[in-house]
DNA sequence: CTTGACGTTATGTTCGGACATATCCTAAGC
DNA sequence: GCTTAGGATATGTCCGAACATAACGTCAAG
């Protein structure tokens, strides 16, 4: 592999695709903070030593992504550090959900009696007569052009000290399709233990509950295509009528 | 140059838009009809007197919306008559979740009673002791990368005479704020009527229901920004465990 | 008939330039 | 001080050109 070729073409895939990830790693690394204004497109035709339309390209699609927003004289902003529309999209957790407010999210919860309906007794592999708790939960919030996501889940016995494995197959459980639907088989088998908790006091106040009352904690463990371990955690709260938080962590394969 | 052109700049607005437009339109109405090849860059070039460039931004647009698929040499196949993600894919009409069975759809409803939760029935607008009947749909197909949809839908009294019109500030309702948030403000006002109809043959097997049976029938209008006025109108039939069918239509401001 | 090489062709990428447009900034006018 | 007018500037749009690349068609060799 001598560098001494005439057509030598190594690397350089598409020229605007590398500027493109200078870029994102630049915003990334925080070399170009939030907030923060990119030079200008033709201080960035200098610095990467392409024309100003590979240049204009480049920005587009961050633009597209939502990390950058142009305006004319005003220049580029760097608005967001991370793309959305990522693995973690899809897996939004409840938490983030309670951040946005009443204005934005609505999670509507009943319970009622599985003996109501055996057929969905037998289909969830569940004993007639079991009680179940359902809570079906909407993110609004997003940016333009980005529908909604909707998922419902069912847990099963409100005494909050056992609940079955609803991931997979389960008719009144989304999430575990929803994801398969948008990455293929290549996710994992998804975990989901349950276990009492303590209201902690950072939830109290969102919840509008009291710390330390009772709530239910269901922990989730989900493997994207990357091979990291993305785990969501619930915390639900029986509160007049249920409310809900979570956290998302991620973690390694 | 033909003709001097001055400063007669009257409407051309963006030169591609103009060319995306007309693309758009002759894809739908068949002129380029699905499966074939769209003419070659440079012909269309002659045919809307526009460079190279302004007729692969356009181009490039319908491709993004799914509209068109290019690939070198072979050159540009037209794919969809309709671009997902458009008005109507936020509208999807029950009917179009029961195409796809229980595979990709859930559908989950329940019946209670108002009067369990004052707060709700004085946020609805209704008197307390009022029976409700609830649906929560989701449509889990669409193209690789559209994200699922959900709402949920509520109707007040299950003797299916009168529903109150909960499309706008209904806690418990969702389409409407659904269209609104990627629609903004230019979505008109929603229009729910209700009544009592048999249920028609043609959704007897799907709805596993026997024809002529007691049904509810829904009809919703919405404004899209086009000013074309869509009309959903669902059945929704009482067999054992509620079903729902609907269908959607086009029509004129 | 199958396989391979090769020219043709339509899209993919990049360049340099020109003018339009919206906005920021400053200075003039009240 | 406040408002208004105008210049400066960064992005928006468009043009014409050149070469790269992938795939289709053809045709010759096996």
């Amino acid at each position: 592999m001598s560098e001494h070729n005439v057509k030598q073409n190594p690397a350089p895939a598409v020229r605007h695709a590398e500027v493109t990830r200078d870029l994102m790693e630049g915003i990334a690394s925080g070399r170009f903070p939030v907030g923060s204004l990119l030079p200008t497109e033709f201080e960035l035709c200098d610095l990467y030593g392409a024309s100003r339309h590979t240049v204009r390209v480049a920005i587009g699609e961050l633009a597209e992504l939502g990390l950058v927003s142009r305006r004319k004289r005003a220049g580029t902003r760097v608005e967001a550090r991370t793309p959305p529309g990522s693995y973690r999209q899809s897996l939004t957790s409840l938490e983030d959900l309670v951040q946005f407010g009443a204005a934005h999210v609505r999670v509507v919860q009943e319970t009622g009696e599985l003996a109501a309906d055996p057929a969905l007794a037998k289909a969830l592999g569940c004993p007639a007569g079991s009680r179940w708790l359902k809570i079906s939960s909407f993110r609004l919030n997003g940016r333009p052009g980005v529908p909604p996501v909707g998922w419902t889940d069912v847990y099963l016995d409100p005494a909050y000290t056992e609940v079955p494995a609803l991931a997979r197959a389960s008719p009144a459980t989304l999430i575990s399709s929803l994801v398969e639907q948008r990455y293929g088989r290549q996710i994992a088998e998804v975990h989901q233990d349950v276990g009492a908790v303590a209201l902690p006091g950072r939830l109290a106040e969102p919840l509008r509950a009291e710390a330390g009352s009772p709530a239910l904690r269901v922990v989730r463990r989900y493997l994207d295509p990357a091979g990291e371990v993305f785990e969501i955690s619930d915390t639900i709260h029986p509160a007049g009528r249920f409310t809900a938080s979570s956290r998302l962590e991620r973690g390694r394969a």
